[in-house]
DNA sequence: GTTTTTGTACTGACCAGTCAGTTTAGAAGT
DNA sequence: ACTTCTAAACTGACTGGTCAGTACAAAAAC
């Protein structure tokens, strides 16, 4: 199963989905070319065509690796607790994420709410699932009488995942210097005294 | 001073603006072409460039106007209001102006992050001027205790500027059918929640 | 000996920007 | 009024460059 070919094979795609995702984020999509990536990846350009379908194809496909990275580390963040801890254990785990993965939590944000571009369905599935997990919690809490009755579930969640995607790629961008857990604190503030009863 | 020359003219870019906007809200600035912001106004290319200097000066004219426009609606917003009135109004002129002007919404949060291109200075330093009428009132208020005082302006301006956006913009693309009052009553609470001392 | 990668060259579509020519608004002349 | 003139506004075919994707023989990795 991991013999030398896969592994070699799985280690020049995760270089090109590097290389995509810095490049990407920096510039976006469109402006990004085939031969940058290859470039910065250090890989010929036939290489990127053996590996990936299309330009199109590439980003689908990382779009769906980093997102479904980001589902993993929600499930596994609220595993076991209650409601409101949970909800604390999200944002952190959002931010988390956002750190180690910064380019792809800002390629993220530049590309989530763009309408008109073929990989569009693509990216609203795999949101989906992601907030699911949140809303899922929210849900939750919501049952148990940990928060408040009158929420909307889903726009509570949607809302929730997308202020961290913004306050902290807001900090990155426009405020690298500041370490990022103050960001953290911030964020476990607001939504705490927000999910009060 | 308003012949017939000039109204022309002010309605011709007028109209580039209108259809630039709309084209680079769903797609994204690289991915719009010139050829499709002059159909979409009923223009000829070279009317584009008889107007602008090039597709990335319409770009950064753009900005600026959308922007400015906004920053006035800040500034007419907070005029003699105290500090957390004020704050209100900050909040609900952002809302009026994204219902407004979804599309130009919907670009700023696309683009806005980005870094890299020709354009993001002017981005930054517009950013810049909108924010600064936010920290103002929050300054304002840090130094008449309404707002607690260990609050750090310059991120909680940003923070909130920012989630206006996204959470409007989010609201916007993906669940349009519901009135954006909701939204704007929603971050109010919110608001209030976490502004006080 | 099979899979993966390289390097280079190529194609065809697309696109930013140009420019010589046309239309239009309105001023000037009669 | 009504023609003529002029500059501003606009047009659209064209150019030169760029880029996604292809082709493929030779090499390297396993």
């Amino acid at each position: 199963m991991t013999d030398g070919r896969t592994r070699r094979r799985v280690d020049t795609r995760q270089r090109l989905f590097v290389a995509a995702v810095e490049l990407i984020a920096e510039q976006g999509f469109s402006a990004t070319t085939v031969d940058d990536i290859a470039t910065r990846a250090g890989v010929a350009k036939g290489t990127v065509y053996y590996n990936f379908e299309s330009k199109t194809v590439l980003f689908e496909e990382l779009l769906r690796h980093g997102i479904g990275l980001l589902t993993a580390e929600f499930r596994a963040a609220v595993a076991g607790l209650p409601p409101r801890e949970a909800l604390a254990a999200l944002v952190r785990a959002e931010l988390d994420y956002i750190r180690r993965y910064r380019a792809f939590a800002q390629l993220l944000l530049s590309e989530m709410w763009r309408t008109n571009r073929e990989w569009q369905q693509t990216l609203r599935l795999l949101r989906g699932e992601a907030i699911e997990v949140i809303a899922e919690t929210v849900r939750a809490g919501v049952a148990s009488g940990d928060l408040p009755a009158d929420l909307d579930v889903r726009t509570a969640s949607s809302a929730l995942f997308g202020v961290g995607l913004v306050v902290a790629v807001d900090w990155l961008v426009f405020q690298p210097e500041r370490p990022i857990e103050d960001v953290q604190e911030a964020l476990l503030g607001i939504v705490r005294r927000v999910a009060q009863t």
